[in-house]
DNA sequence: AAACTATGTCAATAGTGCTGACATATTTTT
DNA sequence: AAAAATATGTCAGCACTATTGACATAGTTT
């Protein structure tokens, strides 16, 4: 046995007493799993894992992202990346085109297939969304994207803020314009 | 290659305009992503990793519970558990005891070493969540939690609600006092 | 005594992440 | 033109978490 095994059992719980706070920490808990539950149930049908449904959703909100910044959005490694985008680009969801400026660089793009499902993994998890906020207004909505953006690390929030609100352009700094 | 390989690229991004909620699907994305990251970084000191963080921080919530209700609760396998509770045995954080009633059962509670790592893990958790509501009302708070809640599959909302609040006592139905 | 239940354990597999090393093509710097 | 740096791809190996299926043991219920 280890050092330090067997002392004695606590009975009580943890409770807010505790100067922590218990019901939002448990409650983001939940909420998140279920949240990703929807996604998950589409995606055992393709053969697919969270990780695909990450890749394949930013490259459809940032069409023509390079693989770097992609790893960058996902901060995830290029390696852990490579097998994930590989399958989805030898199923058609995603293609690959060189780049105009930097031929080194390849730019993501879905295809029909791949917006198709990134829609089809949205879906149920908008509508989770539109369900829970039943009965609030538009205030008490910006009071819960107010929250959630605050709980993001301040440095990342520019990611945030880079991405599309609705019938705009591409990326920061970057303009490929639609087509 | 894949059959369906290969068509054409898309080059315009998926925006709300598609009837997709996606700030907030992004936001809980990051947002979750960081919260988690606060106790990822001290469960690595110790070879520990979500698993463990979640069974520890239940097992501090419900003192006494049995191995089939936090299998309940987390909604894992009994092989997946395994491991992960074992080690936080050997490891002297969790105690098992025997059952009172059916002596086939193992109640699970924390020892002052499990006890103090839970609350070293909820503490960043916490403060995240504390400084995020900076400016909140109590009735921003509560709309928050109400949409948090509204999240949950409304078939599990159950079990958050069994959770103590305060200096309250233990499981659903169940009571074991305090010590 | 037989059946059921709670737990533990063994073996195998999958998905996702990591590190390190190295290859290739291309661009930039010297 | 040569050297250095960059973007990407790939190989090999490892770790953690989760899965399913099978089986063992102890204890409870019928």
């Amino acid at each position: 046995m280890a050092e330090g095994a067997a002392t004695k059992p606590i009975r009580t719980a943890i409770t807010s007493d505790d100067g922590i706070d218990l019901s939002i920490i448990e409650l983001f808990f939940f909420a998140y799993r279920d949240f990703t539950s929807d996604p998950d149930q589409i995606l055992a049908d393709y053969g697919f894992g969270r990780a695909h449904h990450r890749v394949l959703h930013f490259v459809n909100r940032m069409p023509g992202l390079t693989v770097a910044e992609l790893l960058d959005v996902l901060k995830i490694t290029k390696q852990s990346l490579a097998r994930v985008l590989k399958q989805l680009i030898d199923t058609g969801h995603i293609i690959q085109v060189q780049g105009p400026r930097d031929r080194r660089q390849r730019e993501l793009y879905p295809t029909a297939k791949g917006r198709a499902l990134a829609l089809a993994l949205a879906r149920p998890q908008s509508r989770r969304i539109h369900d829970a906020l039943e009965g609030a207004n538009a205030e008490d909505r910006s009071v819960i994207e107010r929250f959630l953006k605050a709980m993001v690390n301040p440095e990342l929030r520019a990611q945030i803020d880079d991405l599309p609100a609705d019938s705009a352009g591409r990326i920061p700094g970057k303009s490929h314009g639609d087509q």
